[in-house]
DNA sequence: CATGAATGAGGATTCATTCAT
DNA sequence: CATGAATGAATCCTCATTCAT
C-alpha cells in the first residue's frame, strides 16, 4: 500500500468521526467530510461505495478496536467474576478516554444504519464477547439465560450512565462506578 | 372563522408516528407528514411552531399516556417487590402492544431532540417514576444509589431486549420475560 | 366613525411603519404586521385590498403629513431665498425628528411600489412643492429649468446625506447643514 | 474533472442582471436566475456561496467597470472644471447606454445589501472618485466640504433625473443635460 | 488515483390571500 | 366587523451522487 493513500483514508475516517461527534450523524454530510479532510467529495467515492458504506466501515473498525482493547488484559486463568469486573472496568475506562469513539458508536447503534451492517462483519463485532460469556456459563456462574441477555445487562446500563454523564446531567464518581459493577454482576450472576 | 377540525391534529400526530416508525426520524420530513395526513405542509405550521415543536409535543403526549397506563394498576398497598414486577411487566406489555409508540420514543430518546425538551414538560415525564422508586428506597429495599441508576437498570435492558426482538434477532418467550424481571430486580435490590 | 375601528387602523399603520423601519420593506409581511398590531391577519383585508394597497396608503398619508408640516411656517410674504432655506431646514429637522417616517418613505421610493401609486394621489404628494417653486420662478430667482429639476437638487442631496448620517458613516454638524443649504441654493439659483 | 464552462458564470451574471432590472431585486430568486441561465439552481452554489454573494460580486463588477469606463478619457492635464463636466457627461452617457447596469446598481444601492459589501471591495468602488475630487480641492476650486458631500451633489441629482427619465415621466434633452452639468458645478464650486 | 463541476430531488419554512363562521 | 384555519406557491439552500477529465 502506498503511504499517501493511507493518509487519505485515515483523513476521511478522522473527519467523519469528528463531525459525527460534534454535529451529530444527521448533520454529517459527504461534502462536510470532504472539506474537513481537505479532499474533494468525489474522492470519497474512490474509497467507499456510498456514504452508508463509509459509515459502516468506520463503525466496524472502531468497534473492533474497542473490543480488542477491552479484552486485551483479560487472562484466561483468572477467576471469572474477577475477569468480568476487569472487563467492565476496561469498558468504562475506554469510553471515558475515547468519548468520540463512544459517541460515534452510540449514534450509529441508534440509527437505521445499524440494521444495514452486512453479516460478514458480525464475527468482528461479537465473537470476543460471546466466547467470554460462554466460559462463565460453563462454570455455572451465570444465570441460565441467553448470552445476548447477559451482555444486555452488562453493557447497556453502563452505556446509559455514561451518556448521561457526558451530557452533564449526572456525576461519575468512583462510588457510582463501583455500584454499577456490582449491579451488573448481581443481574447476571446465578 | 372556520371551525377547527379536531381530526386534523390527530391526523398530523398519526402520520408523524407512522412515518418515524417506518422510515426513521431522519427520513421524516414535514412534507411527507403533510402528504400522509392529507393536508398542506403549511397547515402543519398552523398547529405547531416548527417541526421540532411537533415532534416534542408528540413525544410528551405519548410518554405521558404510557406512564399513566403503566402505573394505572399499581396499588399503593401492595408489597414493593410485587409492584415492581407488575410495573415492569406492564411496561413490557405496553411496548409489545404498541410497538409504534415504543419505536418512536426510542428514536426520539436517541436523537438531539431529547435535549431540547422544555423544562415545563419534565413533571409529565418523570414524576410517577421518581415517586415510585422513592417509596422503595424509603423501605430500604433498594440499593443506596441514585434513582436515576435504579431506573437505568430497570428499563434500559428491557428496552434493548425488545428492540432486538422487534428486529427479529431474538425471541421473546415467557421465560425470557421472567428472566428479565428477575435480573432487573437482582440488579437494584439490596 | 367608531372609536374602536379607528384604533385598529392606526395600529395597522403603526405596526407597518415600525416593521419596515426596523426590518426592512422586504422583511415586512402581512402576518408580522398583524402580530404586531395584535389583530388577525385577515382583519387587515377588511381595511385594505392588499398588502400593496396598505403600503401605498400609508406612504401617501405620511408624505402628505410631512409636506403640510414642512410648509406650515412658510409665509407668502417673506423673501423667496429666505423661504427656501427655511423650507429646506424644516425638511431636515422633520427627517431628523421622525427617522421612522423618513426611512419608510425612502424604502418605498426605491421599491417597485413607487411606480404603482395611483394618479389620484399625485396632487396630495406634489402640489405644495410645485406651487412654491413656481413662485420662485416667477420672480426670476431660479434657473430656467423644470420644477422637477429644481426639486431634485433641493431634496435628493439632503436625503442622501441624512441616510448616510443614519447609517452612522457621517456626522451631521451645523456646518454640514449650512453647507448643504448653500450648495442646494447655489445649484438652483440663477 | 469536467472543464469549467466560462460561459456559465457569464450566463448567471447576465440572467441576474436581466431579472433584477425587469422584475426588481426582491422578485429575483435563485431559481428564476437558474431558469433564465439554463442551469440547475444548485449549480449557482458551485460558483457563489449564497445569493447575497452572487449579487454583491455582480454589483462590484459592474461598478468597477463603470468607474473605469467613465474615468477612462479624463486626462490629468486638463483643467479641473473641464474634466468635471466631461466626467459627469461620461456618467450620464454610460447610464443611458447601459440602463440595465444603472438600474441594477440603483436597486442594490437602496437595498440592505449595500451595507453588506465586504471592506476588501471598497477600493474598487471609491478610489477613482476620491482621488479625482481630492485634486479639485487641492486646487481650491471646490467648496470646503467633505468629498462625500461633493459626490452627493455630483451624482445623486443626475441619478434621480435619469431614473425619472427611464420611468417615462420626464424628457432628457440636451438642454436638460447642460442644465444639470451647470447646476452640479454651481453646487460644488467655491 | 483524484477531482472540480454539475445536478435533480428534497429540506424546513414563510408568504399573501381566501374561506367560512 | 372580525377572525382563526387553511393553503399552494414560493423562498434559499444542501444533499448524495455522477460525470468527464
Amino acid at each position: 500500500m502506498r503511504r499517501k493513500d493511507d493518509n487519505k483514508l485515515t483523513n476521511i475516517f478522522d473527519a467523519t468521526l469528528e463531525l459525527v461527534t460534534s454535529k451529530g450523524l444527521s448533520e454529517t454530510s459527504v461534502s462536510k467530510i470532504a472539506k474537513k479532510a481537505n479532499i474533494s467529495s468525489s474522492t470519497i467515492y474512490v474509497y467507499f461505495e456510498s456514504k452508508e458504506d463509509l459509515l459502516i466501515k468506520l463503525y466496524v473498525k472502531l468497534k473492533k478496536n474497542m473490543s480488542k482493547s477491552i479484552f486485551d488484559s483479560i487472562e484466561n486463568s483468572s477467576e471469572f467474576k474477577e475477569s468480568f469486573k476487569i472487563l467492565l472496568n476496561n469498558f468504562i475506562n475506554y469510553i471515558i478516554e475515547n468519548p468520540d469513539i463512544f459517541l460515534f458508536i452510540e449514534q450509529f447503534n441508534n440509527s437505521p444504519l445499524y440494521n444495514k451492517i452486512p453479516q460478514e462483519y458480525y464475527d468482528d463485532l461479537y465473537q470476543l464477547h460471546d466466547s467470554f460469556y460462554q466460559k462463565g456459563k460453563e462454570q455455572n456462574l451465570l444465570k441460565d439465560v441467553s448470552i445476548y441477555l447477559l451482555t444486555v445487562y452488562t453493557y447497556y446500563p453502563v452505556v446509559q450512565l455514561i451518556k448521561t454523564y457526558f451530557s452533564g446531567e449526572v456525576e461519575l464518581t468512583d462510588s457510582n462506578i463501583e455500584s454499577v459493577l456490582q449491579m451488573s454482576w448481581d443481574a447476571i450472576k446465578v
